[in-house]
DNA sequence: TCAAAAGTGTTCGGCATACACCCATGG
DNA sequence: CCATGGGTGTATGCCGAACACTTTTGA
C-alpha cells in the first residue's frame, strides 16, 4: 500500500465509445469485462489512468490493450463524477468518442481484462456496465450535435463511398429520413465531396464512388469563419 | 497522511469559468490566489473536489466559498489533464462554466483561499494562473458555438433588457457586428421575446424593454425537435 | 435645435424542401 | 425483361443579408 495522500483522492479511469457503421446502421465498440466489478458485463473500453499519461494517451491505451485498435482520432465527452458510480471505490472516469471505419476492425479481438469485443447496432444494446448507459446517452446527444457541423460521417466510412452509404449515416445518427436528390444536391455542393470516377458495384446500378477532400474541407472551414 | 490506496490516484479539482456582462462587453470572474503555487497571481474559482460531492456540486461549493455566488447553473466543459498543470502533483481539473448576471454579483467578495474576486474584461486579462489560459480558450469556443444554438445571452442579461444589449452581448462573444434592423427581426421572430412595454431611459432615445419567455422557448424547442 | 440612440420595411439571393422520371446493372 | 437501386432538374418558400430615413429623448 505505498500510495498515500493528506487528502482522500478519487480514481480516475477513461472510457471509450467507440463509433462504427456497417453499411447500414450505426454501431458501438463493447467489452465484456473480465473481472469484477459487472464481470461479465458488456462495457465501454477503458481503465485506470496512469499518472505519467493524459487522459487522452490513457483511453488509447486501454482501447489497444482491449480492443486492438490504435492510432485513433478520440474526442473527450465530458468526466462522469456520480459520487457512487463504482461500487469498489470513489470512481471518475472521463469520457472519450471515436469514429472508425468499422470494417478495418471487423474482427476485434479481446484482451487484457476484456474476455471479448463486440460491435452492437445502438438500437439493441445489452445491459451495460456502471453508468455507461448514461454516458452514451450523452455521447448520442453530442454526436447528434456534432454531425450537424462537421464531417464526422467520413471518419466512419471507407476512403471511397456512395452517397446513398452517407445518407444511411446521417439517418441512422439523426433518426430521420431525407429526400435522395435533396441530400446529393447538398452534400455535392459542400465542396469537398468528389467523384473518384470509380464506380461501386451492387445489387442495382452502381453507384457513383466519392472521396472526402480534408484539404478542400479546411480551406471551406476557414472561408466559413472569415465571414 | 491518512489515505492509502494499492495505486497512484490523482488530485482531482474543479475550477468555475463563469462569464458576465456588464452592458458592454463580456466579462470573466476571477480570484487572486492567496496560497501556493502561483500565490497572487489570477485564477478561475475552484478548488480539491470531495469525496461525498459530484464535480458539479463541487465547483458549486468552491464558487460561493470563494466569491459568495450561489445558486446558479453551472455546465461542465471538460477535464483537464495534462501531466505537468500542477507543480505539487498529479492534479487533473474538471471545467465548468456558468453564465450570470453580472448585475446581481457587481461587488464579489474574496475569501477562503481568496484573496480577492474581481471582473475582468475578456479582452484585457491578466496572466492566469496553471493552464487556466487554456482552458478559457475552450471556454471561449464552446460559447462561441452556443450561443447559436442556445438562448444564453439571457441568462448573462437582466429580466428586461433592450435589444441592443442583446446585440452587444452576440457581437461581444461572436466578435462581429450585425445590423440593427436584421437583428431585431431576427430576434422578435424567435417568439420567446416579448416587449414588456415599458421603456429604458439612456442617452438617446429609449429603447423598448424585452423579457425572455422561458416557457415560450421550450415550447419552441419542443417543435423544432418534432420536425 | 442638436446630438445620440432606437424604431422600422423592402428587395434580393441562396439554401432547403417537395416532387417524378429515366438509367444501369444483375439475374 | 424485370427487379433493384441510383442519377438527376425544376418550382417554391423561407430565411438571412443589404440597405436609410424617421422618431424620441436629454442636454
Amino acid at each position: 500500500m505505498p500510495y498515500t495522500y493528506k487528502y482522500p483522492h478519487p480514481a480516475v479511469t477513461t472510457d471509450c465509445i467507440v463509433f462504427g457503421f456497417d453499411g447500414t446502421g450505426l454501431n458501438i465498440l463493447l467489452i465484456k469485462r473480465g473481472i469484477e466489478p459487472y464481470k461479465d458485463c458488456w462495457a465501454f473500453p477503458g481503465g485506470f489512468l496512469n499518472m505519467d499519461e493524459t487522459a487522452e494517451e490513457g483511453a488509447l491505451r486501454e482501447l489497444h490493450e482491449e480492443t486492438g485498435i490504435e492510432e485513433i482520432y478520440v474526442e473527450q465527452l465530458q468526466a462522469f463524477t456520480k459520487v457512487d458510480r463504482d461500487p469498489r471505490e470513489r470512481v471518475i472516469t472521463i469520457a472519450f468518442t471515436a469514429f472508425v471505419r468499422q470494417e478495418d476492425y471487423g474482427y476485434v479481438k479481446g484482451g487484457d481484462d476484456a474476455k471479448e469485443a463486440k460491435w452492437f447496432s445502438v438500437n439493441e444494446l445489452p445491459p451495460l456496465a456502471f453508468d455507461h448507459e448514461e454516458i452514451l446517452k450523452i455521447a448520442l446527444e453530442r454526436l447528434r450535435n456534432k454531425i450537424r457541423l462537421e464531417p464526422i460521417a467520413f471518419h466512419l466510412l471507407n476512403k471511397t463511398f456512395t452517397m446513398t452509404q452517407v445518407q444511411s449515416i446521417y439517418e441512422a445518427v439523426l433518426e430521420q429520413k431525407y429526400d435522395r436528390r435533396n441530400f446529393h444536391k447538398k452534400m455535392t455542393a459542400l465542396g469537398y465531396i468528389i467523384p473518384t470516377g470509380d464506380k461501386q458495384t451492387a445489387n442495382g446500378r452502381p453507384g457513383i464512388l466519392y472521396s472526402f477532400d480534408e484539404e478542400k474541407y479546411n480551406e471551406e472551414v476557414s472561408k466559413r469563419s472569415a465571414i
